[in-house]
DNA sequence: ATATTATGCGTATACGTATACCCTATGGCG
DNA sequence: CGCCATAGGGTATACGTATACGCATAATAT
């Protein structure tokens, strides 16, 4: 008998308790200074014997402001849906504390790129902002991105910030990246170095990436052979399937850099299919870090990008632009991760 | 200037441009039968033309269900915090589709078990119901699923599904993927079996698997011998250590068992250094089936759990407790990966 | 001592939807 | 032809919070 155990306390039931009207039992759980401390501490503590929460769908709905925010993925098309690129769900974690340490709630979708463009438009109503991650096709979504931004609506995303396009943009150093796995296969003796992934500009971030080995290389005194560039998008089959294109053409090559870290572990097993001893016939360097990469034989040098200032990033940039404060694009450095498939 | 085209439009306007009033609104798109045909498509059609989407806010606030499921990942304190179990991870890809088809929202919490309760507690207010996911001390977060179920929150978790505690449980089989591993690792001719993973009522899915193990190799005739057990969390680090304990207490084994990839990743490097040859010396089976478990050398057997059907199932199950239809507990059946870890 | 401002709080109301309740027009039935 | 059931939809209101505004009292200025 009695009540509910869950019957959850309002912000009425503190305010009879305290003596006070309601408004002001919000105002001193907001913060606002005009409640005086004696008043604001018996509140508070009222408050948190009750367990009292605030609702957050009335407070919402009354301030206008969600207290959340959402991440969407956007994904190729992929036969094999369920994977999802690890790169990514690293991130997913340091995004989610990031919030958490803010309070804010995250809300998570996932997205193909094909679907309609209705559920990114609902998104938009159930956050104060959106955090937008994915590797797919860049032209693919361009179109999407001007919708939001026609509508107000605040988004960060993350990729490639050379290209000054649509809304805020976060994102590592590509071209930096690039100039060091290029001058790290320059250092230890290689020449003719092979590049694996897009290099258009449906995939600013490859592009990037090429564009820093280029420059490096030149750097060297060496010019970058078009013919050893082969696109492929990031996932191991079109990793394993580029690298076999590569070979197959005849080309002579020395060294590979990859752009994902899923498409060098597709190119390390058609390598050594062919016979190619790692790295001694051909050296290969990947981009991410993602924890498979410290497991493939030989191990795989590659870059790191820092995941959680990525994370760390996305969320401030994204607050400061809901809050109307000024944000500059910031870059985040990659560092170089040194393993076998480069140790000669 | 004309209004903002982000002004959203209300169940008003589209009440007022059908010549109809706002609570129709609401029932022609929530389905009621009390509204004719051809007054809910012409409600219907003017809300697609509008963009129109029901503020999520003032509905859940009215009609107290928020349509929206919390997904808790239980963590084990854990020093290196920004790595998340792969395991995991993938699940989220199938929870997050799943929720999606059946248009609920996923609010995504990350919490160390030490935290304080209260987070757990306001969760279950930002939603319907709550999915719990931790390979954490099953101890430890026993008294907060007490609360949970006191309160009368709606609840799934991940685990064992034998010991039949509190609430709701859905999980793999771990006892019968215990003994695939045991018959496997016996067929190839093994007889001293290790296990590595807590054996402890602290762990009660590893304990299963302990026990699936225990079981095939007493069905072939052999005792298992307890010594030959080591504790260990799922992380790469502990399973080295368990390993490492393994080998230098002299004791005699030809086969490994980790109750989790993670643990068998940690082992397999710590029998290398020992100069042990896998799987001549000693076979090792893993468990999960992570991504990283193809790219070790060798590659690693292990017995994958269906997370796909995981996912749907746990958000069947919490959907049905939530609309109070009977659910039974169900389990799910492990498949045995093959690979060169066990190959003889 | 009066005018002025700040402090602390109560009153009234808005946010957008969902639902209990009521009303009207129809049709079936005896 | 009167009665009731039903369909279809309007009226009023509740959900729990945040904020514009007003009004005292106290603090300060003149």
């Amino acid at each position: 008998m009695g009540r509910q155990p869950s019957a959850k306390p309002t912000s009425f039931d503190i305010a009879y308790l305290a003596g006070v009207s309601q408004p002001t039992v919000s105002r001193a759980l907001r913060g606002s200074k005009s409640v005086s401390a004696a008043t604001r501490a018996n509140i508070q503590r009222i408050a948190q014997e009750l367990n009292y929460t605030v609702d957050k769908n009335a407070s919402s709905l009354r301030s206008q402001r969600t207290h959340t925010l959402a991440l969407l993925f956007f994904e190729d098309p992929n036969p094999d849906e369920s994977m999802i690129n690890p790169f990514f769900l690293s991130m997913l974690g340091s995004i989610t504390r990031e919030c958490a340490r803010r309070g804010y709630d995250l809300l998570i979708s996932f997205q193909q790129m094909h679907n309609d463009w209705h559920v990114t438009y609902q998104d938009s109503h159930r956050s104060d902002g959106i955090i937008l991650l994915g590797y797919g096709d860049y032209q693919l979504y361009l179109t999407k991105l001007e919708h939001l931004v026609e509508m107000g609506t605040k988004f960060v995303r993350w990729g490639s910030v050379s290209e000054d396009g649509i809304g805020l943009t976060v994102g590592s150093d590509n071209v930096g990246a690039g100039e060091q796995a290029g001058a790290h296969l320059v250092e230890i003796g290689r020449r003719r170095i092979a590049f694996l992934g897009d290099a258009s500009d449906h995939a600013p971030e490859f592009q990037d990436r090429y564009d820093g080995l280029c420059r490096a290389m030149r750097a060297a005194g060496l010019e970058p052979d078009p013919a050893l560039q082969r696109d492929a998008v990031s996932s191991e089959d079109s990793g394993y399937a580029a690298a076999r294109s590569l070979i197959e053409s005849g080309q002579n090559f020395d060294a590979v850099f990859a752009a994902s870290d899923l498409i060098a572990i597709g190119a390390m097993r058609a390598l050594a299919e062919a016979g190619l001893r790692l790295p001694q016939d051909v050296a290969i360097i990947g981009f991410d870090d993602i924890p498979a990469a410290s497991l493939t034989s030989p191990t795989l040098t590659t870059l790191m990008q820092d995941m959680k200032g990525a994370g760390a990033l996305l969320v401030d940039a994204l607050l400061a632009r809901i809050d109307g404060r000024p944000v500059e694009q910031r870059i985040l450095p990659a560092r170089l991760i040194r393993r076998q498939s480069t140790a000669v």
